[in-house]
DNA sequence: ACCTGAACACCGTTCAAGT
DNA sequence: ACCTGAACACCGTTCAAGT
């Protein structure tokens, strides 16, 4: 069973040595990740993830500056597989009209089908101001947005708005709609119907008007 | 200084008492509360919120099981106050569509207004299902909706629908509206629009389908 | 019935010391 | 450069003991 620190520089036991040397960042954010989805927001700490790390609770600090920092990290991330999954949606069709559609649906789809990630990404807990790099890459998604709604604007719909303005309901819909089906308050007031299916009614009456 | 414990039968010092003897549940839900407003939800604690009310970290306990019951009774709160704030908005018109507007718009006007409140109402800390009270408040608030919406049912619009399948996109809506308000995104991707005024545009664009 | 004091396990953060 | 060990202040929760 002590096999693990033999022969340090044999590729065979390369992963341990890595996992100390420069990868420590990613394993964190993975157990962050981890009991997020275990335990719930409120059920990370630290001190946990660095022991599911196997290093001591001090380590993470070499990392990062504290807990909310590695927090920050985290829905860094998220926001990067958000925007490409919002990327993989839009692309999936050529119509304008169409692309807005799938992009709601797959922001929501993405959203239920990652509950951990999203929570870190909108919960209270993380705050955007003292992370610049999470501000980019939160923005990064809501670009695609916009640029499915410009989409529709040089055919000549939904003309006499900026995008932001139309974007901005948009993003609130699908954004209420993913935080409540996370949370579980669509059922809690007796609406069985599927966040998907929900998003695609909306997001197409929606569009009537435009 | 020392004028808190003087004549503990005199009615100047019986506010002192009444803090002790029956009201500690509301000094801690004020307390709780305020943490809040101060700190955000994470900076709220069982153990600051008996300091504040005046008694031992272990009082608390003689009045609610946790810390999360603690919060599900804020919430609580909270869900009764938007109650009485949507009845008020939607009672001052009486055109069954200008109702929903009205509703909306108290909606999202009450939750900037109270974000302390919202947060706790919303946050990941509050897990309603163990808590029937605040089920019941927040079923209560969410009948509001349904009422106003019934009402345009009743004249002939937006027939042909469960009034709960046109609330859900809607209360998905404001909710949106007013998480992504408080917690600043809407002005991270460059939105200025005041957040009420938001809601009414969407809304009454929403409407002009039904 | 309601509150205190003391205790326990746990957490975030810091820092000197190790390799 | 990166990690450990020990320390400190703080928190949630329990329980015996006080009034």
């Amino acid at each position: 069973m002590q096999t693990q620190r033999r022969r340090s520089t044999s590729s065979a036991d390369k992963r341990r040595d890595t996992y100390h040397h420069g990868d420590l960042k990613r394993a964190l954010t993975d157990a962050a990740l981890a009991l997020v989805r275990e335990k719930g927001p409120k059920g990370f700490s630290l001190s946990e993830a660095a022991r599911r790390a196997g290093v001591s609770v001090a380590a993470p600090y070499r990392h990062f500056a504290d807990k909310a920092q590695l927090l920050a990290a985290v829905a860094e991330q998220g926001f990067i597989q958000l925007h490409e999954a919002l990327s993989a949606a839009g692309h999936s069709v050529s119509d304008p009209k169409k692309r807005v559609i799938e992009l709601a649906r797959g922001y929501v789809r993405w959203a239920v089908a990652h509950p951990d990630y999203y929570q870190v990404m909108f919960g209270t807990e993380t705050i955007k101001a003292e992370h610049p790099g999470l501000l980019v890459a939160s923005a990064r998604a809501f670009d695609d947005l916009l640029d499915a709604i410009t989409g529709c604007q040089e055919l000549g719909m939904m003309r006499g708005l900026d995008a932001r303005e139309i974007a901005a309901p948009m993003w609130s819909l699908v954004h209420g709609i993913a935080s409540l089906a996370i949370s579980g308050d669509l059922h809690h007031v007796g609406i069985q119907e599927d966040p998907e299916a929900l998003t695609t009614r909306a997001v197409a009456d929606w569009l009537k008007i435009g």
